[in-house]
DNA sequence: CGGGTACTTGACAATGGTCAAGTGTGGTGG
DNA sequence: CCACCACACTTGACCATTGTCAAGTACCCG
């Protein structure tokens, strides 16, 4: 079965026994969503969690005027919807998918009790769920102390990380939902990537972001 | 010892074995802060985490410019500075007490061999990941999308929560704190405290605040 | 009673959101 | 293969909310 090598490479059941990934494998469910498909709405009542297979997920809040904050985009190997499985018993926020995505589902009840017999699936966890409140950590910083140019700063810095030497990245998501990922409108969004431009900091080519001036752009994302 | 019984009160702890909670009060240490007192800062190496056994602690983040966002206020029985034992290594924020505390510690090591051992303990401590990432989850929505008025009025509304009936609340914490509780600055909660008082929907008389037409602060509180 | 901190108030500036009208651009069907 | 349509993105003019700076007032603690 393919879930098997699915759950062995995910951040959350990795160093797992052959035994306890056999067990896993007897409680999930795989299921395909088409691009755009809802995998659960805040306030639904949770039965379990997902994994993602392939595609691309969002996880967002809604305001009243219909205007998004994305709180995570989760692709292969990153689980969501894992709040409600320990505490209150409703998903927090909305998850939709980006992409055409194929997601695993694991039933509460059954998780649960696997991981009371198994403390390492129980420490996977706890690793998860702190790395993701480190995240919010950074988010809520973001949107409180930080203007739009650092965030957008920080974000193509962050981006650069992975690749270490070059000066081109590539967004993985429209720069519509990367002004929601920043917690702004597109509009706000490409007047900043105009003014990056213009000074010369970044050069815009569609999807595709060339870094011409690190130093700078690491001072806007410092704030100055 | 006096440990044991507030550790069977705490929410983390809550449903342990007498023996489960004798082994915790022989890793733990007890200490006395002062008021405003750094209990640690964003960065430092994490040595274990900390329950409030009296006082008030503000977890928060810092801007280059001196402004801060509190991300929690805790009390006595909640914990704080998990994260890191569990990912990283560095607190991810800064723990200042808001009044003398006194502060029991958990040192990371000796806690994750006992969490190793007794599910029930890492069960507990995911309800307590699961709720905190609830929280930010609310956070992050009042300042993406909602305006002060609404943060403001939201959070008289969650006071009044546990008094059934009365339509009178007490601050805990000073105004300023409760600015960068809700993401904004002295001034201008200031200014919002007198538009609904004079739109006659609060009264406020020093950390008092009387609501006097309820309807209305929830219309607030929705963003109109 | 005094001093410092917390809070308030005013005038102003600026960030970023709203509304409206373009300008691409990619994908689909003829 | 091209035309067209929808959608993503851009640009402009405007404005609301909120932050900044500077005083002034009130209040609490010693």
């Amino acid at each position: 079965m393919r879930s098997a090598e699915l759950l062995r490479n995910s951040f959350i059941f990795q160093g797992l026994t052959e035994a306890q990934i056999g067990e896993l494998t007897t409680i999930c469910a795989e299921w395909d969503y088409p691009k755009g498909a809802t995998v659960f709405l805040e306030g639904d009542r949770a039965r379990g969690f997902y994994l993602v297979a392939s595609g691309l997920v969002k996880i967002f809040k809604l305001a009243f005027d219909g205007k998004e904050q994305i709180l995570h985009i989760f692709g292969p190997g990153e689980v969501f919807g894992e709040v409600p499985v320990f505490v209150g018993g409703n998903y927090p926020a909305n998850a939709v998918t980006l992409e055409a995505s194929r997601i695993v589902f694991f039933p509460k009840d059954e998780f649960l009790s696997l991981i009371g017999r198994e403390p390492q699936i129980a420490l996977n966890m706890l690793a998860d769920m702190s790395l993701r409140l480190k995240r919010f950590t950074h988010l809520i910083e973001n949107l409180s102390l930080k203007e739009v140019p650092s965030r957008l700063a920080a974000y193509i810095l962050f981006l650069l990380e992975d690749k270490r030497g070059e000066a081109e990245v590539r967004l993985q998501i429209s720069k519509g939902h990367l002004a929601s990922v920043l917690g702004t409108i597109p509009e706000t969004l490409s007047r900043i990537f105009n003014r990056l431009t213009s000074e010369g900091v970044i050069e815009v080519k569609g999807r595709n972001i060339v870094v011409l001036n690190r130093a700078r752009l690491e001072q806007i994302a410092a704030g100055l």
